[in-house]
DNA sequence: GGTCGTCAAGGGGTG
DNA sequence: CACCCCTTGACGACC
């Protein structure tokens, strides 16, 4: 089985000078319109320029999984302000797809908390969809046509089978396009392994194990009980199942992600998934980015228990 | 040249 | 209801 590692967002060790830039509502309040959508012109060029950049870093050194960042295209999706961030840029949208479907690379989308689609707030709901329309466009502009995006199933207000319900109704309300791009992952505080596999299987969409939430709240569970089921979701996918892996920052701070990666229980995990006949993606979500992923491979490497095929692609024998 | 507080936004918990 | 916590990375303000 083949098992590729990828990062999120940014880059630690590409280079000083190449990082996306950002623009507040309240800078571009105070510049004006005019000046302000200037201003976001060229952040947008910047930071088109900066993901070009760190994919072709990437590939250059074997990451082929990567997740994409909402932060890119500041304020896209905020209330107030309206710009096209596609057209103007068609062809440097149209050229980094290109370059991501050529080198087969997997990229996807995680928004942050502000993405709830459950909420018992009508407007929360509204600017959730806002956000995955935000990322439908970007997939399109990319020529990336299942493309995905990783949610919470969110807020429990009145209670979880409500809210799982509330989530189900807003799901269903989704146009179609949408509804296909949603996977869901165990979160650390509200709902399981078993809650998310289960409203998954409802909905006929991937479950995203998320390995540090299980780990840090939920180790009640038996993982490998509802693992065939988590990899079930996935049969129909074009893309491998996907993991979320991270170690905690400290004992006492055990939900908070730290900068490197533990690799004893990152060994500890490939023994549990090597039971199973699937490729799996995992996406290190760690402070330490790509810096903490190299030093992981060099770990993997120096214990010789993996074989390496790219910096970041290895391969597992599976048990039988 | 380094450190700190701020940012559009939610949700949950506490008192 | 008011306030605090969680969380992200860039940036402006400040020393």
């Amino acid at each position: 089985m083949k098992i590729r590692l990828g990062y999120v967002a940014i880059s630690l060790t590409l280079n000083d000078y190449i990082h996306y830039k950002t623009l507040s509502y309240s800078q571009y309040q105070k510049l004006g319109s005019e000046k302000a959508n200037k201003k976001l012109t060229e952040i947008i060029l910047n930071n088109l320029h900066v993901l070009e950049n760190i994919l072709r870093y990437n590939v250059k050194n074997g990451i082929y999984f990567y997740r994409l960042s909402q932060n890119m295209i500041p304020l896209a999706t905020h209330p107030e302000v309206n710009f096209d961030y596609i057209t103007p840029f068609l062809t440097k949208w149209q050229k980094i797809g290109q370059f991501i479907k050529h080198h087969q690379i997997r990229v996807d989308f995680h928004p942050d908390q502000f993405c709830v689609l459950n909420s018992h707030h009508e407007e929360v709901v509204t600017s959730s969809i806002k956000i995955l329309e935000f990322i439908y466009h970007i997939y399109q502009a990319l020529g990336i046509d299942n493309g995905k995006v990783v949610l919470h199933i969110g807020s429990s207000v009145m209670g979880k089978k409500e809210s799982i319900e509330r989530f189900k109704k807003n799901f269903f309300q989704l146009p179609l396009p949408l509804q296909q791009m949603v996977m869901l992952e165990n979160d650390d505080k509200i709902y399981t392994i078993e809650d998310t596999l289960t409203l998954c299987e409802d909905l006929h969409i991937q479950m995203v194990l998320d390995y540090h939430h299980y780990r840090c709240c939920h180790t009640k569970y038996n993982l490998e009980q509802f693992l065939p089921r988590i990899f079930a979701t996935w049969v129909d996918s074009t893309y491998p199942p996907k993991v979320h892996f991270s170690s905690p920052k400290s004992r006492q701070e055990k939900r908070a992600h730290s900068f490197y990666l533990d690799y004893k229980s990152f060994i500890q995990f490939l023994e549990i998934i090597k039971k199973y006949p699937y490729d799996v993606d995992i996406m290190l979500e760690c402070k330490g980015k790509d810096e903490a992923l190299f030093r992981l491979v060099r770990q993997l490497k120096f214990l010789n228990q993996v074989k390496f095929s790219k910096q970041a692609v290895f391969t597992l024998t599976i048990e039988n």
